[in-house]
DNA sequence: ATGAAAGCGCTAACAG
DNA sequence: CTGTTAGCGCTTTCAT
């Protein structure tokens, strides 16, 4: 090491690590060597020594989703600035893929991982959760017992808000397709689905929910199953950019206007929403800032502070889709 | 460590790396003991004697860019399949970043980087290349002298085609919007635009070639620019999913119907393409191939092999918006 | 075939 | 205030 400065390597390491305790001299003679020697600090050693490697493992199904990859957009930008690195798995939407990146992350020392889980109830996960040493950040999920931040929008307050127009309009058989009850943002965004309805004392058309998956093809199948009963729905609510992308395949095929023979509100937007969907009514929350947050909460954490949650609001936005089907 | 197989440390990594010179009885007591203890190795101190992190930095722009998005994920499961991880950072556009972004990744000994430069040009990008102790993989760019791995789309044949269909229909006022000339996308890009124009022996419209930037807004700009002239273009080409986003936004402002007041052409498709833009002419390349690509020339390379090149094929798809404005 | 010991680059504890 | 020394968890000579 660049302890030619004539001085020892725990001297070059103090001034280095700013640390107190020397002398002016010392400093200017020992910086001006590292200087001229070019010296960069190992980081991996670093790592080694003081146990934390400034990583941050950032677990997710998909960075194709339109929604995750603006998430994961703000938060490396946010980690960054915070002298963190960010390593990306994706889970492939495989639980057992899932496990193995939360082992790979435990193996490299990640200081803690931000993601979100295919599912809160597999086994697998919990394992990987509790034999994990790094703090948690959970994107839209969440396990009871144990002490973890999340990120979570207010999935209902979206939902509810749209399915309330959608009453009023006069619809009463609204379809809704979205992931599974087995992660909190399909129990959240259901209530408030049920919340809709209760409140104008109508009973919730449940052979129309359709709760399974995020994926194209569960939700464009579903479109198809749901569509083509003789009493079809008259709106039609997507939980996710793969469920709408998947539906909106559909009813394509089935010949089907979304706005127009059936209302139609997706929920999350994606790229150029603006320029081609612009009449697609929507529950909109903003990735930017779930991405930010999810980076702050860990970087607290990581400081020393208790986890928290932070909740993201989510916005109705009514258009002309949600006036169709009437 | 597990060395409480009763034998010496020494042997356990032998085992556990597969040595030969192991007897089988040697085997098995360590592997049961690993098993029992639930050993993990540590990548750290692995990577800390071995020289190798086992992983791969991934520098691009944007990972919102739903292009990189796709390529982003192909790579990473390609990667991860051969037990490497990916270090995402994005350079937001910024060329200090950039070179930002390399040095962490130095610091962190990654064993190689795959990058999509924000320009060839720029004295920091070199300084950083130059400096660099891994290998290089670089998507759609360019620098002579230096040998490392590339994945190149065959942009000069894509665009060729459109453009010679274009001529065809009659259009002249070709304009043609993307990023600079300091990048071989765009250089290729440009030898097919004008290739075709030189095989019917049709000067190529200077004044509506626009060259400066991948971003929305100079995209934006330069449309409204091109567009609110007395003789405007009657036909549009867009490269790269940022630039085509911002000239639709401009022309719905103009109040410009793509496809139907002007002949239009998309380069690069980005998501639901087949739901909202299915009218929409298109130059194609396939965003799995280019991430798949990039990987397997990593791999290669750290395995041994010389750097190569990749040359993914890029195919202009005809649809009903390369008729219009004739 | 196995054990003992050195060392990767760094930081922290202890002397001086 | 500065130098010396030990050790993070692993692999790899070098002896046995």
């Amino acid at each position: 090491v660049a302890a030619r400065a004539g001085v020892a390597l725990s001297s070059v390491s103090r001034v280095l690590s700013g640390h107190a305790d020397v002398s002016a001299k010392m400093r200017i003679r020992v910086e001006e060597a590292a200087h001229t020697l070019g010296y960069e600090p190992d980081l991996l050693a670093q790592s080694m020594r003081s146990g934390a490697t400034r990583t941050i493992g950032f677990i997710i199904t998909d960075i194709a989703n339109p929604m995750f990859a603006l998430v994961a957009r703000s938060c490396e930008q946010e980690l960054r600035r915070a002298g963190y690195s960010m390593i990306l798995m994706n889970s492939d939407g495989e639980a057992e893929t899932e496990a193995e990146n939360f082992a790979v992350m435990r193996r490299r020392h990640v200081d803690g991982i931000i993601a979100s889980l295919i599912s809160e109830k597999s086994a697998s996960v919990n394992a990987s959760i509790n034999s994990l040493r790094a703090p948690l950040v959970l994107l839209d999920r969440e396990i009871a017992g144990m002490k973890m931040g999340a990120v979570n929008g207010d999935h209902r307050k979206g939902v509810h808000d749209a399915v309330e127009e959608l009453l009023a309009r006069g619809h009463r058989k609204i379809a809704f397709i979205t992931g599974g009850l087995d992660v909190f943002i399909t129990r959240d965004r259901l209530k408030g689905f049920r919340d809709a309805f209760a409140e104008v004392m109508v009973p919730v058309p449940e052979e129309s929910v359709a709760l399974g998956g995020f994926d194209e093809e569960f939700s464009s199948r579903e479109t198809h199953r749901l569509f083509s009963k003789k009493t079809r729905p008259t709106a039609l609510l997507t939980g996710g950019v793969g469920a709408t992308a998947g539906a909106l395949r559909a009813l394509k095929k089935l010949e089907i206007e979304p706005g127009k023979d059936i209302a139609f509100v997706a929920i999350d937007e994606w790229p150029m929403f603006d320029v081609f969907a612009s009449q697609f009514s929507s529950v909109f929350r903003d990735p930017h800032v779930i991405g930010r947050e999810s980076a702050r909460i860990m970087l607290e954490v990581l400081s020393g502070a208790e986890p928290r949650t932070a909740v993201v609001e989510t916005k109705f936005i009514s258009r002309a889709s949600s006036a169709g089907g009437v």
